[in-house]
DNA sequence: ATAAAACTTAGCCAAATGCCTAAATATTCC
DNA sequence: GGAATATTTAGGCATTTGGCTAAGTTTTAT
């Protein structure tokens, strides 16, 4: 049985570190190099490519080598399932404050008759 | 240097572990004492009282303890905050796509010109 | 006054994370 | 061909994570 782990939980993941949003924040604004990714964070190559390499992982991005180039794009298909994980989430707590509000006023309604 | 770190790190993390997600999920249902939330998962108390301090640390859900029963409950504000990351990230995608659209019709319209 | 219930704390442990330096590798430029 | 560029691999290391068992503690029920 080796480490299942669900798409939601890798993409949670990866957007826990601060290096790896901002890598994502930057490939929002179109491709990247990973020198250009590196650019902006504070640590070695060798590190940014590990961040690199759980990104991909998790299918948050893609890339491909162009001579001794790598290139990166976002698959905002990942994002959206987070984002969705989330709305629903919302939507059900929403959903269960309507059905507390109407409750609550059932109660005052009744209050009145007696 | 206290291992700094943002809300958004935090509750990225919480959202990351499948107990954790379970968790939050139940308690969108409502209220519920630590042992509901504990029966559906496979584990220990005491690793399910962990899960529930990486979740309270996150800001992600308050608990208070009356006699000896604690009952816990979400607390929203800190999952629109990660949903609102997500949401700002597509729209800026968005923008991207559409701004990438209107350049390569402008090339197409060129191109009929010529 | 005991016992049962519902957590809590303490302490242990294996595996995963996150970062580093040093040494390859592969391409492209001169 | 030789140097510069852009990664990439290898290996090391401290910390964090996520799980466990055993032993408390505090309330509540009998």
């Amino acid at each position: 049985m080796p480490n299942e782990q669900s798409d939601l939980d890798r993409v949670f993941h990866c957007l826990a570190d601060p290096s790896r949003r901002a890598m994502v924040a930057r490939l929002v604004d179109g491709p990247a190099t990973v020198s250009e990714l590196a650019e902006p964070l504070t640590m070695a190559l060798p590190s940014v490519l590990q961040h690199l390499k759980v990104l991909e992982d998790s299918g948050l991005i893609r890339s491909e080598k162009a001579g001794r180039v790598r290139t990166c794009q976002l698959e905002p298909a990942r994002l959206s399932e987070a984002e969705a994980w989330l709305m629903q989430q919302r939507a059900l707590w929403e959903k269960r404050l309507d059905r507390l509000g109407a409750y609550l006023e059932t109660l005052q309604a009744q209050e009145k008759k007696e």
